[in-house]
Formats: structure tokens, sequence, C-alpha cells
DNA sequence: CACCTTACTGACTCGCAAGTCATTAATAAC
DNA sequence: GTTATTAATGACTTGCGAGTCAGTAAGGTG
């Protein structure tokens, strides 16, 4: 900077040189764009333009249209997941108190715009992206499965849950969630799930499932 | 061919000119390259291979691959859905019979071959084809959710089954199906589900969920 | 047999979008 | 200031696959 005694403040010129700050930018505007049109209709034309760059410009930090996919996917990930860690590990309470806890937890973060994108591009594209798709059962049906099946065992143990065949099944207790998710992808045009209502449902069949009913 | 005196009968050649039995073998050979690799890596090339006929041929039938791909779709749709005409109306017994038996019909649909393909299709391609998307929907979540409200309705006025907000949202019961063939589609290589045991735990927690138990 | 109709072929065109690279210019270094 | 460096460009190349069409021959008709 030619450090004179007053700089004129009229920015003007288009920002450049800010090898920095290209890679975040490209990513944003690819993720937008493969959400949209998934991986074989998104253009690199119209992400470059998205991101105020020139298509060029792309190629000087990925490689392929391929390895961008794989970063902006992979950095979407993280995003999500980051900024879902809910921590429900040390609540104590009665096992209903638990499950319901746990249940709105795993709606907020599928209810929310970012997951949802995540989970949209995960189920068309997945055939592609086999890796990210296995970290993402990991954090989502795997982490689930164990967090339901320890507070079941707790349940158990502490008379308030039944010994039925769903304790060796907990996806069966997470199923309404992800077909709320897949629901809203698929068919949001024709029919519209009532949120508040399909949780309320949700939970009652859960804890009646499971739950030993005081009479 | 100068014909000979005699014809040697070294039934060399390919069968031609044959008309009315193209459509279906290029739709039968479609469906496959679609289910496969999706709308846009199908390519029209290996579709006629498998058909045994060459490219220019499938014009003579379709006006483009955009056309070959919904008459694949719809003429699977129907395929699968004509062979899936079970009927359970006029079954009668006690509602937890009855569910069960529903349950049982629901995931037969599912867990057979052609039915997960055509899931496939229209979990990956449905926005390209949102009026197939809405006919499978019709008949598939509508109906599923008609049958079940009729048969917990019944339960109702009978005494067996609790007032409570699953009946506004069967939807909920469900649910568990559609995980299980999404979760088949995109994570059979990471986690096997059992199908025996996730059909009980289901059943369970239905019968559970609803049904108000005898002590 | 000769002739006609038409199902079928496959080499071709054509457009589109991924990927390249010689050139430009912003900024750093001196 | 002059020079060196390199971020950025965008016109270009390239490859691929949808869609075409002039030509071929199978099989019908007389």
């Amino acid at each position: 900077m030619k450090a004179r005694s007053d700089m004129p403040q009229t920015k003007k010129r288009k920002p450049r040189r800010r090898k920095d700050a290209r890679p975040a930018e490209i990513l944003a505007a690819g993720i937008k764009e493969f959400a949209q049109f998934g991986f074989e209709r998104a253009r690199l034309d119209r992400i470059a333009e998205v991101a105020g760059i020139s298509k060029g410009t792309i190629y000087l930090y990925y490689t392929s249209k391929e390895a961008l996919f794989l970063a902006a996917v992979e950095e979407h990930i993280i995003t999500v997941m980051a900024e879902n860690e809910t921590v429900l590990e040390d609540f104590e309470g009665t096992t209903s108190e638990m499950l319901t806890r746990l249940l709105r937890s795993v709606y907020d973060r599928f209810i929310e715009g970012e997951a949802q994108t995540l989970f949209h591009i995960l189920v068309t594209e997945g055939s592609r992206i086999p890796t990210i798709v296995s970290s993402y059962h990991d954090m989502t049906i795997k982490r689930g499965s164990v967090l339901l099946r320890r507070i079941l065992e707790r349940g158990l143990t502490r008379g308030e849950v039944a010994d039925t065949a769903i304790l060796d099944n907990p996806h069966v207790l997470i199923a309404p969630v992800i077909f709320f998710a897949l629901h809203s992808m698929m068919f949001s045009d024709i029919e519209t799930l009532d949120f508040d209502r399909y949780f309320e449902a949700h939970v009652e069949l859960v804890l009646n499932g499971v739950v030993i009913q005081k009479i």
C-alpha cells in the first residue's frame, strides 16, 4: 500500500487478486448450483458467475467439476454437522422426557434449510459420492441409533421400557423423521404435512410404542 | 442375396422387421439403463445395444430421450402397480390383525425388485417427472394413509384403538417402510437391515402405539 | 420373377459444456 | 519509477452424445 497522507475512498474497481477468499466463494456458489440442478445439469459458467469470477478461475483452485463437487459437498457436510452438535448426552430424566428431547433435536436438524439441502444432494447424487454417504450415515442414522439404544437400555434397567424387538431396531423410531424429510423433498407440491401435528403423532407413537404405561 | 437353388439353413441373420415387438423391448432396456445411471448419464447407444437394435431405431418409436424416459417410467409404474393390487378391503378381524396384514402387504410391495427400481427412479429423477410423482403418491402414500385411517377409525368405534394424534397422521405408521426402502437404496453397502427383525419391530411399534393393551 | 414398401442401419452433423492456455493487468519487490 | 510475479481472464479446443438421414435389405404383393 502506498501510504500517502490521505487515501481516496472511491472503491469502484472490481476487487481482484484474492487468492485466499476465492475457494470459499466458489464452494458456496457450487453447493447452490449442485443443490438446485444436480451434478450433471450443474454448469460451471453459472457457478463462476454467481461467485463473481470467470470459469477459468475455478480451475486455478479445483482440478475438475467432480473435484469441485466433492469439495463443496464435503465442506457443506462439515458446516451442517458442526452447527448441529447438540449435546444431549448428559441430560437425565425419565425415558419419556429423554425420548421427546432427542426426537425434537433430531427434527430440528432436518427441518432447517441447510440440512435439507444436504439430504437432498445425498439422496439424489449418492452413488457418485460413496465416501460422503458413508460419513453422513455415521453422523445421522448410526449416531441416532446409538443414542436411542442407550436411552432405551437405560429405560429398560429402570423398568420404564418394555423388552420388545424395537430395542434391536431403533431405526423404526427415527424412521418418521426421514420420512418427513423425504416427503417434503418429493411431495411438497402435492401434500403438505403440518409439522407440529406430525411431530406430536410421532412422539405419541414412540412413547406408546416403547414406554410402559402406568395405568 | 442372390437366391440360389438351395438356401443354406444357417440362420445367422439377425431377426428384423418386428415393428410390434420393438417398443416393449426398448422400454425394458430403457428402464434398466435409467435405473442404473439416472437420466443424464443414461446412454441411448447402450439402450439400443441391450435391446439388440441400433440407436436410430429408437427414434422410429420415440421422439427423444426424454420421451423414451417418460414412456419407460410410465409403463413401469403401471406394471408394478398392477401386480400389486392386493385386495385387503373386505378382510375383517381385530384391529391388530388388520394392521399386521396391511403392513405385511405394504412391505411386500417394497421389498421385491421392480418396485425398488421404481422407487429409486422416482426419488432421484422426481423433479423431471412431476406427473408420475403425483400418481405414485396417490397409489402409495395416499392410498396407504386412507386404508390405515379406515382401519383405525373402525378400531376406534370398536374400542380397540386409543384416540391419539396418530389418527390424524397415519403417515408416521407407514414411515418405517419408506425408511427401509430408502435405507436399502442408499446404505446397503454400509449397513444391512435384517428384514424379518425390522418388520417385527415395526409391527410391535405400531400395535403398541395405537392399540389399547389388555392388561 | 420384378417391384414396392418400410423397418432398420450407422456414419454423420451439430450443439453444448468441460477443460485449456496465451494474454492481461494488479500488485508486490526493488 | 521499473521489473517480476501471478491472479484472473475469456476465446478457444475438444470430446461426447443426442438426434438425423441417405442408404440398405427384408419381406410383402402382383
